[in-house]
DNA sequence: GTTCCGCATGAATCGATAG
DNA sequence: ACTATCGATTCATGCGGAA
């Protein structure tokens, strides 16, 4: 990390109150390095925005990622946090209808996290058993996305920490069998290493205190795919920003933000929590 | 458990030596409480099963999937392991399609549970991270099939002791001001139990030690299904049985089952691995 | 009999090289 | 240009033998 860098880094947070179907066009085109919203399930949030049928919900959300595939840059990624709805005892298929349509749009489907809430809501039904996991879709504009994975790497499991020790037999011989030549460059990397690279699972209890908004994840949710995205200084975008818990990570972790949100109130919260202008106090000395 | 009933059942477990979807036909329709199969994933499993085509997979697994539908009882559920494989960079869409395909033949799809692969395959790649859990898609006939919830129910303290117990107050508030005619209740109903009903994610390791054939899922997948769906006695079918893994828990569990695979070394493994029927004892007696 | 340690090996994916 | 094969990368688990 550049401290020379960090020292006249300003860091924006803009809260913009509307539809995000009338305010994404007057954004500039291949400007945003990470999107990454929670937008209104068919028939919950969907009120505010005009109740919207599951079987609309396609049609009417598809606008609007035409417009996001505009603003994101080529090395840029979309997270899009989602999950269908249970309708006359099906799962509704719209989620699925939505990711065939966003590549018919030019996206690329490049992977499907799933974010496990361990702490889901009780409940009990006849034929089905409580919902823990919702889908996070990760969409590209190309092949060429910027990914720092060593940002969110976790502590090893706990079998490493008898067994690591004494490293794998296993592991050398492999090593040294396939290139004769070759020394233990691997093995000295494995040595030393007490973290690895997290799967495509994410453990994640939800925060159900949140009174002010309905749908909100939690914090450690935009957190990780920030640290995993972008770097400081770059910009984030939540065209669904709801109670701005994205913006205020992004400003917490020195990204720029945008939140785009349509009920006024919800703007007025944000506005609250966020500073518009974060200016490092050494610039000015 | 009626002990009386026990002593006259007799077990069967059918091994079908050849391809699906000839042996499928000769089935008697409406006969089958729970279908569960793993089958062959497009373009893997080259050996032995040929490889599919992504591109063609839908169209090759739709006939199979009608007979499946005919050979269901109406209260029968069908369980289909699957997970979509990364096709220059991007996840193939060939489990979305799939499944709108299906729905189109008359399936019901009902729910999407994930199985969380604990120990999943390693590796490191720039833009993608390893991939920990697969699809576990249920599909029904109707609206009104069997489901055993008790069956399954585990002890509270391997999932969620902490976390529920936890359970923030601001929940509790929250759900006695909704409806004051005791949702908290119910809370306080939760908390005192011993045991609780899982949620839709499954949390299992792969197992990698067995040495006969590639290993399928582990054991305790099927048995998770096969109590939910069935009961003592009931029918199941796997219809790509592989190293007949289903089999071999159904028969531990006293329902009869099905088994059809194409490679005839696979077919003497489970013969071998299973007895045809079983007789309780005591019923000679 | 426990506990500990060595070991093999998975429904993987990417990039480079070869036909 | 397009497909087929191969090497490199890497984590968690259960088995079996040893202390």
């Amino acid at each position: 990390m550049n401290i020379q860098k960090n020292r006249h880094m300003e860091i924006l947070a803009n809260v913009i109150c509307g539809d995000c179907r009338n305010e994404l066009p007057k954004m500039a085109s291949n400007s945003v390095d990470l999107i990454i919203t929670s937008p209104p399930y068919a028939d919950r949030r969907m009120k505010t925005y005009g109740g919207v049928n599951p079987n609309k919900y396609v049609e009417w959300f598809l606008p609007t990622t035409k417009e996001l595939l505009r603003v994101l840059k080529p090395t840029g990624t979309f997270i899009l946090n989602i999950k269908e709805r249970v309708v006359n005892g099906e799962r509704h298929t719209y989620v699925l209808q939505l990711i065939l349509e966003m590549r018919k749009q030019g996206w690329l489907w490049t992977e499907e996290f799933i974010w496990h809430k361990k702490n889901c809501y009780p409940g009990k039904w006849p034929n089905r058993f409580r919902d823990a996991w919702e889908r996070l879709l990760q969409f590209n504009k190309t092949k060429k996305f910027h990914m720092y994975q060593d940002a969110v790497m976790v502590p090893i499991g706990d079998w490493a920490q008898d067994r690591l020790k004494n490293l794998s037999q296993t592991d050398k011989r492999r090593d040294n069998a396939r290139n004769g030549s070759g020394f233990g460059k691997n093995i000295s990397h494995w040595l030393n290493r007490e973290k690895a690279y997290p799967p495509n699972v994410l453990h994640m209890a939800t925060e159900c205190s949140n009174k002010d908004h309905s749908a909100v994840f939690p914090e450690k949710l935009p957190e990780w795919f920030i640290r995993l995205f972008t770097k400081e200084g770059d910009l984030v975008l939540d065209p669904f920003m709801g109670s701005g818990t994205t913006l205020v990570v992004a400003q917490k972790l020195r990204r720029n933000s945008v939140g785009i949100e349509i009920l006024p109130e919800y703007c007025e919260i944000v506005k609250n929590k966020v500073s518009p202008l974060v200016m490092d106090l050494l610039k000015v000395g």
